[in-house]
DNA sequence: TGTCAACTTGACATCGTGTCAAGTCAATTG
DNA sequence: CAATTGACTTGACACGATGTCAAGTTGACA
């Protein structure tokens, strides 16, 4: 029955989300007992573990009002309260979705699917970058010295989850002093000099 | 004999540091096919695929020789020189080790050894950062927001292999322009504002 | 001539993913 | 009530990659 399918389906999901918190490896087998179900019946509901991961992932955005949050940066008037209200909410979005995030990066080398699916999420990810740098430059507030494509790129590698990991789990930086260096670092590079130098 | 057990080596080593520069995945057999030996021939030389890596990557820094060239940074006289010196030294020195760097983050998760050996050589990388930002903090240059460490960490991760593959490879920018803004950038975050604002 | 080191071939264990076949069990439907 | 259907189970198996083991071959050197 559909009913108890989307149940069980979800179980997988939840059970799956929880152990790829945990940061070590998770196989099939882990979820499936984590899920209360046998290994093949993984594969009754995913065709496969990349498929598995990515649904983890649009399952955490559902269940995580993930767009209510970053649509909250949108109402931003100008550009530099914008650039700090995207860094806060993902920035803050980041730990959250850090573990599945892991896994398909993981898998990016030897699964395609794996590979579009974080291609996708990092373009989305771009564009509230894009919309930052956009405003910033309306507003005069870019640095002359980057056209906006740069600046995004810039952001964007500014907000990698790779620069959260490096900066939370391996300098051991607080999630809090993470997000406010990001605003302040963000402004340092973005804006245009104080002075006038460089 | 000796003699020809080390040309084996090297010639293993060779081998797999050019298929690793490829970009594509690369296994055990493809190195052995490379090297014009058996699979099982590997094992003479080198325990597991861990130990071939890390021996690979320490034979790229004899060949390229990659002590000298970060040396190079030391004989820097002011902080802000040394700074250069040093994201010109290590920024192009990314591209040449990005091969087996990949190959031995993408290990990390599975192999405690290949993790440890990452681990040692981003420590040595950070060394780098380290002495940059204390020059910079002797000549009165580090922007007064940041301790030592925190300086080292955020020069850390602005010149973290991940973020050249983001900038360089995701981006499409060139290695030159890579270099070039990452001094700048650098410079925005590190050195104390020149307005006295922020 | 005999030994030894470097290498070969071929078989095999292990681990994780993914597939296939046959069967159980409960709810639904004619 | 009987038949069907859908969700799930158990068990076996193929595959690809790493790593191991055993039994050769080959060439150099004493």
């Amino acid at each position: 029955m559909s009913r108890k399918n989307e149940h069980t389906r979800t179980r997988i999901l939840k059970a799956a989300l929880a152990l790829l918190e945990s940061g070590t490896a998770v196989r099939m087998s882990d979820i499936a007992r984590a899920a209360g179900i046998s290994r093949q019946a993984l594969y009754l509901h995913f065709p496969n573990r990349a498929d598995l991961l990515i649904a983890a992932t649009r399952y955490l955005d559902e269940i995580s009002d993930t767009d209510t949050k970053l649509a909250a940066s949108r109402s931003a008037r100008r550009g530099t309260e914008r650039l700090d209200a995207y860094i806060e909410a993902w920035g803050n979005h980041i730990p959250e979705v850090y573990g599945v995030a892991r896994a398909l990066l993981a898998m990016r080398d030897s699964d395609a699917e794996a590979a579009t699916a974080w291609t996708n999420r990092m373009a989305a990810m771009r564009e509230g970058c894009e919309a930052a740098v956009w405003m910033l430059a309306r507003d005069r507030d870019l640095n002359p010295r980057y056209g906006e494509d740069q600046a995004t790129d810039l952001l964007w590698t500014l907000l990698s989850v790779r620069g959260w990991e490096l900066l939370r789990l391996e300098c051991g930086w607080s999630q809090e002093a993470y997000v406010a260096e990001m605003k302040v670092v963000a402004r340092a590079v973005l804006l245009p000099p104080p002075g006038g130098r460089d």
